[in-house]
DNA sequence: AGCACGCCGACT
DNA sequence: GTCGGCGTGCTC
């Protein structure tokens, strides 16, 4: 290009100097990608799927994922260069972007959205405000008067380089503060800046060893020793030491020294001795980076033989997965399905795939985990909701470093930065919980694991003892292989299922308070075998509300339109919506009468009502309120196990993939609400429910026992529980499913309109309706209509649903008008202060 | 989501 | 007369 060149070099090998940007996502919810430009210097550095840090507006230091590097300037703004490159190599990998747009367009949210659910917070950096003294200020000839306030903070930094916003507060005990700073910026005394700080730490322990001038020889070793004969307690320190680094036979072990703690928290080691022996030289301390998941050994495991009933069937999967990508497999409960999943992963591993396993939240337990610990030792990842942010990061980058080979976790696994999936396993496929309802992105992990699985080349394995009737469906169609487990594991007996009356013992006067005679005298007899008993309620609390005998008084939640739960622990009334509470009050505040009585009945009465029945029985109860704490769950699951509770009492929570031996009687205190649910799923959810709390009867050679109070027997969904008759269910579901136009015959998108007054909910959801009737057509939108609870946090609530045939063409296009009709409303004045929330096939 | 710019009430 | 309230709109 320079005619100064002497040579003529090819055109090709021209150094052409490229200019680059990059498409960015923003951890915002923002309907599109921005685009910055690369400084030239780091053309070679910036990745797709690494992380670059970009300043947007004017103050915001912000850093995002760059999800496409092309050479095409925009048009109608100038670009800002990037400011730095975080990541050398990438920490979203390409088929996970390509998972996060799909994801995007499908549920009708912003890639921000999904980036943000999607990494760990530490991995999401951000600018925090940050002050500093000027440069060029000097206290000595500073002019400027300061007040009390300019001074403490002058006083602060003095103490500390700089000050974020939130300490300066607290050095105030203000929590206004602007003008304060304004001036002193205004006197040249600080200055603003922004810092991103990274927030993932490393675990650092803190170790001890020998200092190396007593290490070359053993010798030395006993020189020290003599030395210190004086000092008994610094010699017991030392022994310590030695018996657990055994240096007397290799010396080099020093190297890798001991973790401080394993002798500081020893009580018969004397603290300061440590401490004189590292100030001394005798010792030396240092810190190591550590992993939060420790190495484990692998086994000893021996895998179990798989019964033949479950070998044909792990070869049928097998075979189906020859020409099929997704394989439905229906075990009912106790045909030991997790044994055929252990195998399919340990074959997907040797073939040196990843493995994602997916667990519904509290299918996940510490039983599951140890059992594939045994077999994968360190390269089983776990992603469980109540890890630390630090212990996602770990899981993340073991992903990414190919460390963790098979992941077990729930929903918000399908996000990790998978590459080379082979295999997914979805376990108990049908459970609602795979469902995200707040916040956006609404996404359902089985659906995304399909897709995952499609761009990852994997196969997908759903496992259920009661599949959703979506899923059967398509295994029906032929569009996914069908494997049915029919036979229970081991000597494993169904368990035999009876029905009570409570109306009939009710008439003959035959009930205790909420139990059956016939409840108490089998929880009696079970105890009395030193057998188990679980108890399922499906409601937390003492009584879903209070009412008064006199004026029919009931309290409600200010902020919601539903009544207050009674909770007897804490004599309060909570709404189990916002979570407002009140003193329950001693008596009506309507009519002052003192008749306040308790209607209905939640688990804490039952665990109550039961201590009196049975005094001597020892009861646990697990539900939210009990579980909150980090291991409170883990420590029920562990007592009950371990046989230091009799009875279990408990919501939903018991329900799930909890094995315990000892079980032998299940009872099912109302059956009635679960039934009775306003929801197309109804019958096919209260159908699961019971044959999953049954399940948790009777196992290992003897039959369980199951009562099932109810006030009307002769429910037809009885008849299929008993029966264990899912093909029954399936079919009388499946033809009203058609007739009434639902799912899987139409997809449904719910749109939730919101606003802080009811008149103007119901108007903007009328316009809302309108205008979605004008794209799509009146077959399609159905509503608004207000929820049953139509006041959720002082806010009103309208519905409006549109179903859409599976064979409605482009959905995209339909998606993208459904979007724009919420766009225009929200953004017409006369609608201001609605907000709409798009739910793409609804839970 | 922030944060800036812009138009109306209670204070130095 | 200003400070500051939060309502709309933009951010590559």
């Amino acid at each position: 290009m320079t005619p100064e060149l002497e040579f003529q070099v090819p055109i090709d090998d021209v150094p052409e100097r490229v200019t680059l940007f990059a498409d960015v996502i923003l951890p915002l919810p923002l309907p599109k990608l921005y685009t910055y430009r690369i400084p030239y210097e780091m053309n070679d550095e910036v990745l797709v799927g690494a992380r670059v840090l970009v300043q947007f507006g004017s103050k915001r230091v912000l850093s995002c994922v760059v999800a496409r590097i092309h050479e095409q300037p925009p048009a109608e703004y100038q670009a800002k260069y990037l400011l730095e490159v975080i990541d050398e190599k990438p920490v979203v990998t390409e088929p996970q972007l390509k998972l996060f747009m799909w994801m995007a367009d499908y549920y009708l949210c912003t890639l921000g959205e999904v980036i943000n659910a999607a990494l760990p917070s530490a991995l999401k950096l951000s600018s925090e405000s940050k002050i500093q003294l000027h440069p060029n200020f000097r206290e000595e000839t500073n002019e400027w008067p300061l007040s009390g306030h300019e001074m403490a903070i002058l006083y602060g930094l003095k103490q500390k380089p700089h000050l974020t916003f939130t300490e300066v507060g607290h050095l105030l005990q203000l929590t206004s503060f602007h003008k304060i700073i304004k001036s002193l910026l205004l006197k040249e005394i600080i200055i603003i800046f922004e810092e991103i700080a990274e927030k993932y730490a490393p675990k650092v322990v803190k170790k001890i060893r020998l200092s190396p001038a007593f290490t070359t020889d053993e010798a030395t070793l006993e020189e020290l020793f003599n030395q210190l004969a004086a000092k008994p307690k610094q010699l017991d320190v030392l022994l310590k030491y030695i018996q657990l680094v055994p240096l007397l036979q290799d010396l080099s072990l020093n190297e890798a020294g001991l973790e401080k703690n394993l002798i500081t928290s020893n009580p018969h080691l004397s603290l300061s001795a440590i401490n004189t022996l590292i100030k001394n030289g005798v010792l030396e301390q240092f810190d190591t980076v550590v992993s939060r998941f420790p190495m484990l050994e692998r086994g000893p495991y021996v895998m179990p033989e798989l019964s033949t009933a479950q070998a044909a069937a792990r070869d049928s999967v097998l075979e189906y997965f020859g020409e099929k990508d997704t394989v439905l497999l229906h075990g009912i409960t106790g045909s030991g399905k997790t044994e055929i999943y252990i195998d399919l992963i340990q074959k997907a591993v040797e073939a040196g795939g990843q493995v994602l396993y997916l667990l519904p939240e509290i299918a996940l337990t510490a039983q599951i985990v140890t059992r594939l610990k045994r077999v994968f030792g360190d390269r089983l990842g776990v992603y469980h909701s109540k890890f630390s942010d630090n212990e996602r990061v770990e899981v993340w980058n073991g992903i990414l470093s190919g460390r963790f080979q098979v992941v077990i976790g729930v929903r918000s696994s399908v996000f990790l930065p998978f590459h080379g999936l082979s295999l997914i396993i979805v376990d108990e496929e049908h459970e609602p919980s795979y469902k995200q309802h707040e916040p956006a992105p609404r996404y359902n992990a089985r659906e995304v694991a399909l897709i995952m699985a499609q761009y990852h080349g994997a196969k997908t394995l759903l496992g259920s003892a009661t599949p959703s009737i979506e899923s059967y469906y398509h295994s029906l169609s032929g569009r996914w292989g069908l494997v049915t487990l029919s036979e229970r594991f081991g000597e494993a007996t169904l368990p035999q299922i009876e029905l009570v009356d409570v109306r009939q013992e009710g008439l003959k006067k035959n009930m205790l308070s909420h139990f059956s005679q016939k409840l108490v005298h089998a929880i009696e007899d079970t105890l009395h075998k030193k057998e188990q008993v679980i108890l399922f309620q499906n409601r937390r609390g003492y009584a879903p509300f209070i009412d008064c005998n006199e004026c029919a008084w009931i309290p409600k939640c200010r902020n919601c339109a539903v009544s207050l739960s009674y909770h007897k622990f804490s004599n309060e009334l909570r709404c189990h919506y916002c979570g407002y509470t009140e003193r329950k009050p001693n008596d009506c505040p309507a009519c002052g009468s003192t008749m306040l009585k308790t209607v209905g009945f939640g688990t804490e009465k039952i665990e109550d009502e039961l201590k009196l029945l049975l005094p001597q029985a020892r009861i646990q109860r697990m539900d939210l309120d009990t579980t909150k704490k980090k291991n409170s769950h883990q420590q029920i699951i562990e007592d009950f196990e371990n046989l230091r509770t009799d009875v279990l009492v408990g919501t939903q929570m018991v329900t799930k993939g909890l094995d315990f031996e000892h079980v032998s009687l299940v009872g099912i205190l109302s059956a009635d609400s679960i039934i009775h649910f306003p929801d197309f799923r109804a019958h096919e959810r209260a159908f699961q429910l019971f044959v999953q709390v049954s399940g948790r009867a009777g196992r290992k050679g003897k039959a369980g026992k199951v009562l099932i109070q109810t006030a009307n027997p002769n429910q037809p969904i009885f008849q299929k529980v008993m029966e264990n008759d899912y093909m029954g269910l399936y079919e009388q579901e499946i033809a009203e499913r058609q007739k009434f136009r639902y799912p899987p015959f139409v997809r449904i998108i719910q749109l939730t309109i919101k606003h802080p007054e009811a008149r103007p909910a119901e108007n903007a959801a009328i316009a809302l309706a309108k205008a979605l009737t004008d794209r799509l057509g009146p077959k399609s939108v159905l509503g608004p209509e207000a929820p049953h609870i139509f006041k959720i946090r002082n806010q009103f609530l309208q519905e409006i649903h549109i179903k859409l045939d599976r064979d409605s063409g482009n959905l995209k296009l339909i998606k993208q008008q459904i979007q724009e009709a919420v766009f225009q409303l929200v953004q017409n004045k006369e609608f201001k202060n609605t907000r709409v929330v798009i739910d793409v096939d609804p839970a």
